[in-house]
DNA sequence: CTTTAATGAATACAAATGTATGCTAATATA
DNA sequence: TATATTAGCATACATTTGTATTCATTAAAG
């Protein structure tokens, strides 16, 4: 291969292998130098340990297909999460058909289950929470107050904000037009919490 | 290896295999063996390869370390976009001092350039903005009439609303509290446009 | 222009890894 | 209990892939 100027090659060589590494897909040596027409291993070689050296990756030796972006250029990892478009009443099973999209989140929270959907009339406007917006939810079977839950009241699914008086358990729109639900304590259930409002604008 | 029940073994070696993918990080035959302390590789293999006949792996063959996730399963890419804490004034560039952290948005947009702001203030509540929000941005330079942007003037950086009163330029903040302003031409810049809101809750 | 260090190449070898065949034994089902 | 199917093992071999050595050439720097 005819020589460029110096570090040009490399830079392309680590361009490659990041966009190798995002999709998963980790490049052998001879991958690498098969993508940028080089006729020698070596060459293809010394440019990924070079960028090693620079920090820019890292290798675990030895191993096939072995370099990896260096940590701190991880960030995190992102998991996706299913956005249902309406919740059926009574059990909210995911199933595949309800699912709109599956958006990311960062994936910090390991084990907890988390899913998304979208929310329907004006109620929670005074938290600004729009209709359309997205809302992330943890599943969880209780609340504290001052929460916004997810909750099934007479079958049917809404969102408000969990609060108490005198003990007894008070769901809160915020928005006046609407009243606060005084529910039996047998006649609602909490699906999750809110823990996220997401809102895309044009 | 002790035999468990059918198919219990190749379910917990998908979860693995699905776990090392996720993380960038695909297995060799070798290494499932040994992580289910099979004795002959050529148990894993099967494992393996039946995954792929029940079409919850793929395979490239020949390759080291050649497994896949179904296609259907891998739902999009994420990419890590920078949360910036403040906005300097003047050069948005994205110094790593100013980084906060980093938030995943999905990969539509492959080659526009996003970043993220921390909302202070309550200029933009009318639009359910609040302080505390995280806005995404898409560097661009000019707007279309009400779209939300980043807008520099006097050196400040803030989010208004985009609109033309009479060819004329306004920014227009959304709280009654606070005056549109009408800056000659070549006393502001755009900066970018908003296209995702983020709250976060508890 | 001269020197130096980086780039690129040719070739060989070793280790990692995928593939194939034949066998034993446990599980599930009738 | 008898039988078919599946899980697991042992071993061998082929291919892929990482590693090493040596040399030629050119871009960059003084």
């Amino acid at each position: 291969m005819k020589r460029g100027p110096r570090g040009k090659t490399r830079y392309e060589i680590f361009a490659y292998v990041k966009s190798r590494l995002k999709e998963g897909n980790p490049p052998t040596i001879r991958e690498v130098q098969e993508a940028f027409h080089l006729k020698s291993v070596q060459t293809a070689r010394v440019h990924l340990n070079t960028l090693v050296k620079e920090n820019k990756l890292m290798k675990i030796p030895g191993i096939a297909r072995g370099y990896r972006l260096t940590k701190d250029r991880h960030a995190a990892q992102a998991t996706f999460i299913p956005v249902l478009g309406n919740v059926h009443a009574g059990d909210l099973n995911l199933a595949c058909e309800e699912i709109e999209c599956y958006i990311p989140v960062n994936q910090q929270h390991t084990n907890v289950e988390l899913f998304a959907l979208r929310i329907e009339g004006d109620s929670m406007i005074g938290q600004g929470i729009l209709p359309g917006d997205t809302a992330i939810i943890r599943k969880q079977p209780s609340a504290a107050k001052g929460d916004i839950v997810v909750v099934l009241v007479e079958g049917e699914a809404s969102i408000k904000t969990y609060d108490t008086d005198n003990g007894k358990i008070v769901l809160r729109p915020e928005n006046p037009k609407y009243d606060p639900i005084y529910p039996d304590s047998d006649r609602y259930r909490i699906l999750g919490k809110v823990i996220e409002i997401r809102r895309c604008l044009g």
